[in-house]
RNA sequence: GCGGCCAUCGUUCAAUGGUAGGACAUUGGGUUGUGGUCCCAAGAAUGAGGGUUCGAUUCCCUCUGGUCGCCCCA
């Protein structure tokens, strides 16, 4: 009976559907002309409703993350502090030109993820997709080539690129970034690798490669990317569609391609390493020296050409693994860039720098259960009762404050009951009570929330009185 | 940019082609000014828009968002 009724609900159904949707898509099509060739603006959202949820990609950050982020702050900041590095803060929106022009025409970041607009004088702006060009712009902008070398750098702030989202993927996200001027020593590239070592044990975060590479200076390379295109000519046909482009504008995105095909024709291509000259060679065998001595591991990673064109010689990236997916997810990366400075129109300085994801550091502690920053917590909780009481809180409650004694209130609310129900779910130690009597006789009672006793003292004497319950608190707690 | 999966109170988990239910959380209360446990009550959701249907949260489509894989990267 019951299928009897379905199919021929379903023939029924798929008769009416097929000519409805066809109607439908018609309509569709035809409003889709109209909106092109009519001089209507484009619908959006946003000019319908208010539409009351974040933009795709782009995500709030609740009080109850916060703790993670402030410690990444902190150990970004006391890390910053130790190596010599002075902040720096440069604007979200830069001329597009700066991007385009420092990070590479051909990128991907540039190609397809940067968000641009024009402004209402007509600049032409975007919002950054990294932190260093706007440092480099920065350094000459303010002429830093005369200030005493090394000139060390550190930003922290959001990225923008236009990308799909999924988890630890946002298309605004956080930097922290650390770049370092006017020296060409291969000891700063092993440094900058001990930096970010450094950094990740700090926030306790394990499992993870530092992946290094060299792709020589911009001479050797533009050598090296003249021999990938000979050779990925020869296999033009071979190579699906999407990557075909890739053979003159960028051959090193095909390098490190993983499409199993792809790979295979790309491991007969020239060796970056072969390609390099004996300077740097030399270069990143002492580079790889001095980590040696730091003992930290590292891999060798012929394939890791990294996504942005400025980069010469060292670059490495920082891969965590995950214990549970075996997956791998950058953290970071970053390598030298010594003709940035001038190629941008400054002087020629040497230069090296990494930036680490913080939404992606987050992540990761969160992940592992790694410790995270705690905000201290009151230990006292002031509830009021009746008028005058209730005048004489705000008072009270500064006075506290001004004691260093961290206290928790609900001024709000008039009853004692909810008020002390409030205190316990605080986890506070003390509660102080001032009612209408306690008011009249300028008194407070102490209530030692742990035994339930409580004791009336005279107004001045609060303080005092407080702190001495809370040390003994805590000493009954020790034993 | 391509493909797959998903979408229910603030959170989390149910259920159904016919009034969407619980838990946690929130707020109020359990007689005058005393917390934890407990009891009572209240508010709170089918992402948006269309379609099929007498009736859709359930089926279909579009959009939006999330998520996974690819791409890329942080």
């Amino acid at each position: 009976m019951a299928v009897k009724k379905t199919t021929k609900k379903a023939a029924k159904k798929a008769v009416k559907k097929t000519t409805k949707k066809a109607a439908k898509k018609i309509i569709r099509k035809m409003a889709m002309k109209s909106a092109r060739t009519g001089s209507a603006k484009k619908k959006t959202r946003s000019e319908d409703v208010v539409v009351l949820q974040t933009l795709r990609g782009m995500r709030d950050i609740l009080p109850s993350e916060q703790p993670y982020w402030e410690q990444v702050r902190r150990v970004f900041n006391k890390v910053a502090q130790e190596y010599g590095f002075g902040r720096i803060d440069t604007p979200l929106v830069e001329f597009e030109n700066l991007f385009v022009r420092s990070v590479g025409s051909k990128t991907e970041v540039i190609e397809k993820e940067m968000y641009t607009f024009v402004t209402r004088g007509g600049d032409k702006v975007a919002l950054r997709p990294e932190l260093t060009a706007g440092n480099v712009r920065a350094f000459v902008q303010h002429g830093m080539a005369v200030w005493p070398k090394p000139v060390k750098l550190f930003s922290m702030g959001p990225v923008y690129r236009y990308d799909r989202p999924q988890e630890g993927r946002y298309r605004e996200h956080f930097q922290g970034n650390f770049d370092v001027y006017g020296e060409s020593d291969p000891i700063l590239d092993a440094q900058m690798i001990q930096m970010a070592d450094r950094i990740l044990r700090a926030l306790g975060i394990k499992n993870v490669a530092f992946h290094v590479n060299s792709i020589g200076t911009a001479k050797t390379r533009a050598a090296y990317k003249r021999k990938l295109t000979t050779f990925f000519e020869k296999y033009r046909r071979k190579l699906p569609a999407e990557f075909r482009p890739f053979i003159k504008e960028n051959p090193f995105r095909i390098v490190d391609a993983k499409d199993p095909d792809v790979a295979a024709i790309a491991a007969e291509a020239p060796r970056a390493f072969d390609a390099l000259d004996d300077e740097s060679r030399a270069h990143f065998e002492k580079f790889l020296e001095y980590l040696d001595e730091l003992g930290i591991a590292y891999v060798r990673d012929d394939t890791l050409v990294r996504g942005l064109d400025y980069y010469t010689q060292t670059v490495f990236e920082i891969y965590v693994k995950d214990s549970e997916t075996a997956k791998r997810r950058s953290l970071g990366g970053g390598g030298r860039y010594d003709t940035l400075i001038k190629m941008m129109g400054g002087d020629d300085m040497p230069a090296i720098g990494f930036g680490l994801g913080i939404d992606r550091l987050v992540l990761e502690m969160k992940k592992i259960g790694a410790k995270s920053y705690q905000l201290p917590q009151p230990r006292v909780f002031l509830a009021q009762l009746g008028d005058l009481a209730k005048k004489k809180s705000l008072a009270t409650f500064a006075e506290l404050q001004k004691a260093g004694i961290l206290t928790a209130e609900s001024f709000g609310r008039g009853n004692l009951r909810a008020q002390l129900r409030k205190a316990e779910r605080a986890g506070v130690d003390v509660a102080i009570i001032i009612g209408q009597k306690e008011a009249l006789d300028d008194t407070v009672i102490l209530k030692d929330m742990t035994s339930g006793s409580q004791e009336t003292v005279p107004h001045d004497k609060m303080i005092a009185a407080v702190k001495k319950l809370l040390k003994n608190i805590s000493k009954v707690r020790e034993k």
